[in-house]
DNA sequence: ATGATATGAACGAACGATCGTTCATAATAT
DNA sequence: ATATTATGAACGATCGTTCGTTCATATCAT
């Protein structure tokens, strides 16, 4: 299944990078297609022999981006002490949500995924395997003794992705005493799982 | 400075209900004036009689919508138990919070109030007053001994209200076991507060 | 090697629709 | 009569998309 697909043409990610500045620079409804083919240095005919239309853009630069949890479901599997793994999780997640790019860009595809099914699915997918991940660590720990048993650990996982996100949306306008807010989230949130 | 000023126009506010309708339906940048006038049973021109334009319908609305959170407000100061205020707190805002307009609305505010200064300006005020006096009541509990000392009240509060409204957000599209998911919120919740 | 044919990337004019806003004017109320 | 409230045509701009076309390169037959 992933060897019968052609191989994507550069152009498109040179155009889906384009697409992403002018996005984060004045959010999806409020970007035209000829804005993104301006950005991307290429005509606007030329733009629709990569993708089918503007929603086509939005979605591929969405798979992309939930591709880039996978390196974060991956740590979470494979790293052997659960707490060691959450503790990872929250520090270099809580690094990747405050990262401008993806804080703009999450909250633009997320209220789009909100009214758009296509989005939805594309957004929703890799989404949900990190929280089957996250809590799969949660259960592994509570197993293991290092973590409370909880009722119900998805929760748990969404409240922490929550947290991480809401703050790294919340950093876009107060790029000040980042570090110092993270610690407490951090401290509140591995309270909340310490037996 | 309440009262120089002249009563707002019924219309005004059928106007801004009409509004709320439409972004409801298809988010504020798709939705056009003429779907507003058309909604709320008056003409194009009509519109402009009474806002400047389309932007002011958002910030009107918003303005509206923080003054909602005034009850919160209210109920978290003038309990006396700090613990009831919290426990009470939880559970009216989440029922807020994943009320379909709410949830909503609260999404399009936000995401366009990360690129329009007059609608985060308008946004930003009455959310950051919730959010002190949600810290408050939590600084009076660690003081009064029901809570645990806290380093950063106000980091705390703003994780509460953070997986309230992401869960409020979440129960869009999974409409089934909220209840039981927010029992599960408010428990890990007041199991990171309590000594 | 040479010419014929096929491919697909690139272009930008043009389309119809819709956008937010303005304005001259009509209706209504005081 | 004088404001106030209402109307919808009209404006210029921009929207997402389609279209016919060009052109360089690749494939193939001879």
């Amino acid at each position: 299944m992933t060897k019968n697909e052609k191989p994507i043409h550069p152009r498109k990610f040179e155009i889906s990078r384009a697409a992403v500045t002018c996005f984060l620079e004045r959010g999806y409804h409020q970007t035209g297609v000829r804005d993104i083919a301006k950005q991307a240095g290429i005509s606007l005919g030329n733009l629709y022999n990569h993708f089918k239309g503007k929603e086509a853009v939005l979605a591929f630069i969405a798979e992309i981006d939930g591709k880039e949890l996978n390196g974060f479901i991956e740590n979470l599997a494979e790293t052997a002490d659960p707490r060691a793994a959450l503790e990872g999780f929250i520090d270099d997640y809580a690094a990747y949500a405050s990262r401008p790019e993806n804080a703009l860009l999450g909250a633009e595809i997320l209220t789009e995924a909100l009214r758009n099914e296509t989005i939805a699915e594309v957004f929703g997918k890799d989404r949900r395997r990190m929280i089957d991940a996250l809590a799969g660590c949660l259960g592994r720990g509570a197993k293991a003794g290092v973590f409370k048993p909880l009722s119900d650990e998805t929760t748990v996982a969404w409240l922490i992705l929550d947290a991480l996100e809401a703050q790294g949306l919340r950093s876009l306008s107060n790029s000040a005493q980042g570090a110092a807010t993270l610690k407490n989230i951090r401290g509140f949130l591995l309270g909340g799982v310490t037996p």
